[in-house]
DNA sequence: CAAGAATGAGACAATGATGTCTCAAATGAG
DNA sequence: CTCATTTGAGACATCATTGTCTCATTCTTG
């Protein structure tokens, strides 16, 4: 329902309510009655694709997991909800919205959180800013749902590429 | 001049003629005069952006760097230009423009030649596709710019830290 | 200085999207 | 089945932007 809307926003941050109503299948009236003003349907379209992000973190089992397995856990969740990641960064009438700020930024510190676990563990360079991984982090997820949107790799390829991409960069493998 | 205009555009694609005038610094029907049409202007500045980072790759020594010392060279030169990599991804109106894109896959072709002569070198990976190693270079440089813009990172850092982030992942140092 | 070109400011119609409204048809609960 | 609610389609005013035009002013160039 609000998928589809959020997929044509994606694409086109400018599509008319019209094509929005259709998108979704309802009429344009009909999407005005739920949503009087366009920016409430978009504010209301974040508001959605950040609680499904939060659904989808919260189906991991962070106690029982190493920080590098959490980390894979995270991708595995997150890089096919790259089109509601790329409706986020692409649409900056939200940044102005306090809530969705709050929310973003919160998720942003869990995600922060995870890298300092990590760190701790001796897993990642701890020489390395957190909030430079946290971007990385994003930036490649959003890459690679593009790369499987345009048909440049293979969707059961994404998430190990960006796992070996970031604990290793685009390194030989070396044995051992 | 246009570098402002470009400017504005990659905050707001859809900042209306009469700001773009004002970035420039120019009378609105000034610049209807040299842009009959808002497309042509997108264009233009989307055709000046690309050959800008022609101009700029072509200062690089690529005859007498070992490969990844290219990519170090590239990093430096189209860091810093971040802005309108970012002005030509979101301004998708340019996608259907068939010389931008013509510029704009011989730009890529050059990036994965690179990437093959450092393959053939051993410095890369040979089991990771190139347009994905192209793809995350591209994301991690608009990536270091924006960390700069945000203040998230110093603009001295940037380069280095994409560097190491591309060959080593965000990996601990190991000695040797 | 003088003539020609370019500029800035503003008026203007055309266009397209937004948001409101009405009404007939479809849907759904009692 | 019947009444109330919701819907889709379309008409409509409003608003912002585009693109055109005019005119006085400024700037070049000779």
């Amino acid at each position: 329902m609000l998928k589809a809307a959020a997929a044509v926003l994606a694409k086109n941050p400018n599509a008319p309510y019209g094509e929005l109503a259709k998108a979704i299948g309802v009429g344009r009236a009909t999407l005005y009655r739920h949503f009087p003003k366009r920016e409430e349907l978009i504010r209301e379209l974040g508001l959605y694709s950040l609680r499904q992000i939060d659904k989808e973190m919260e189906a991991i089992d962070f106690k029982n997991l190493k920080p590098l397995e959490i980390l894979y856990a995270v991708l595995e969740v997150l890089i096919p909800m790259g089109e509601q990641f790329h409706f986020l960064s692409q649409e900056f009438s939200l940044a102005g919205d306090k809530e969705i700020a709050r929310i973003y930024q919160r998720q942003m510190e869990e995600l922060e959180q995870l890298i300092q676990f990590a760190k701790q563990a001796g897993d990642i360079a701890q020489d390395m800013p957190e909030t430079w991984i946290a971007r990385v982090i994003d930036s490649l997820i959003y890459t690679a749902w593009a790369a499987v949107e345009d048909g440049d790799l293979a969707r059961s390829d994404a998430v190990r590429l960006v796992y070996r991409t970031l604990t290793a960069g685009f390194r030989p493998m070396n044995k051992g």
